[in-house]
DNA sequence: GACCGTCCTGTACGGCCGTACAAAACGAGG
DNA sequence: CCTCGTTTTGTACGGCCGTACAGGACGGTC
C-alpha cells in the first residue's frame, strides 16, 4: 500500500464517519474534533485533508446533489412519476438526505456562495416542482406534507431495507399529494 | 406604567422575538446578541431576563409541551382521532415545532437533564403512540412519515390561515398512515 | 544514504459563544 | 431629596470552534 493509498484510505474513513455524524447529529452539531476522535486521528488531521470545512459537506453531498440536479432536469408525465422518482432519490441517498433537505439549508443565515446557500434553493426548486407555479394554498401544504414525508421516513427508518422504505414512501407520497 | 410592568413587556418582546427567530433560523444558530438585536437590547440584557439561554427555550416551548403532554395522555380511538388531534396540536403551535420536533432535539447530544432529552423523547413517544408496539416495517416507516408530513406542512407554511392548514394537513396525515 | 512529497501531530491564534460582575440609569416610595 | 429595587449597560473571562503554521515520521525515488 504505497502513502497515497493510504491518504486516501483515510480520506474515506474521515468521509463515511462524517456522513454517518452529520445524519445523526446535524451539520453544525459535529465539530472536526468529533469526526477526528471517531477515527482515531487529531482536528488538524482531519483539517488536512478537507481544507475548509464546507468542503467536507460539499463532498459528501456531491453524489447526492447529482442525483437531484438529474432529478430536476427530468421530464414526468405527472407528480405521481416525479414523486416516485423523488423517493427513490431520496432513499438511495438517505444517510444525506438531512443535509440536503433541514440541516445545511436552514441553520445559518447562508452567506452567498456557501454551501447552504444552494441547498436551500435545491429545496426550494423540489417543491415548485411537485406543486407547480403560483399554487392554491391547499396544493402548497399537501406539497410540502409529501416532502416532508418522504424525508422523514427516511432519515429515522434507516435500519429498514431500502426497497420496503422505498416502496412504502412512495405510496404515502403520492396518498398525501393526492389527499 | 411599573417598573415592574416594564420588565414584564421587555420579557414578552424577547420571547416574541426568540419565537420567531428560532422558527426561522433553528434554536442553536441563534445568538443571544441577535435576539437583543432584533429587541433594541444588548445581549447581556437577555440574559438577565434568561439566565441561562436553555430558559428561554423551556419558556417559548412550555405552553405547546403542556398540550403534548395532554395529546400523549389522552385517549383515542384509532389512529384517525389521534392523528386529528396530533395535526391540530401541530397547528396550534407551528412557532414552536420545529424547536420540538427537531431543532433542539436532535441538534447536540444532549446532556441528560437538558432540554434536548426531553424533547428527543416526546418525539419518540409520538411515535410510538401512533405506531403502537413492535411495529412492522412499514407501519414503522408510514408513522414517521405522517409525523413528518404534518411537521413539515405546518412550519413550511406559516403564512397560510390555522384552518385551512389544519384540514388539509389532518387528511393528508390520515392518508399517509392508510395508504 | 540523501532527498522529497505525503501524512500526521503539536501548538497557537482570532473569533464567537454564553456567562459573571461592577456600575450606571431610572422610576417608585419613604 | 434620598434611598432602594429593577432594569440595562460595559467590560471581561473561559471555552469551544475552525484555521494557520512549524515540525516530525514514514515510504518511495534517485
Amino acid at each position: 500500500m504505497t502513502t497515497l493509498d493510504q491518504g486516501n484510505a483515510t480520506r474515506s474513513r474521515i468521509l463515511a464517519a462524517a456522513r454517518d455524524l452529520f445524519a445523526e447529529r446535524g451539520y453544525a452539531a459535529v465539530s472536526l474534533a468529533d469526526i477526528a476522535a471517531a477515527v482515531g486521528l487529531t482536528k488538524t488531521a482531519v483539517a488536512y485533508h478537507f481544507h475548509p470545512k464546507d468542503r467536507l459537506a460539499a463532498e459528501i453531498i456531491a453524489p447526492a446533489a447529482d442525483d437531484l440536479l438529474a432529478l430536476l432536469g427530468g421530464e414526468f408525465s405527472g407528480h405521481r412519476e416525479f414523486l416516485r422518482a423523488f423517493t427513490a432519490f431520496a432513499v438511495r441517498h438517505r444517510a444525506v438526505i438531512r443535509l440536503l433537505t433541514e440541516d445545511i439549508g436552514g441553520a445559518d443565515r447562508a452567506p452567498p456562495g456557501s454551501p447552504g446557500e444552494a441547498i436551500r434553493e435545491f429545496g426550494r426548486e423540489l417543491f415548485v416542482r411537485l406543486a407547480g407555479p403560483d399554487p392554491s394554498h391547499g396544493t402548497r401544504v399537501r406539497a410540502w406534507a409529501a416532502l416532508g414525508a418522504v424525508q422523514s421516513g427516511v432519515v429515522k427508518t434507516m435500519d429498514v431495507p431500502a426497497d420496503v422504505v422505498e416502496e412504502t414512501l412512495t405510496a404515502a407520497a403520492v396518498a398525501v399529494f393526492e389527499s
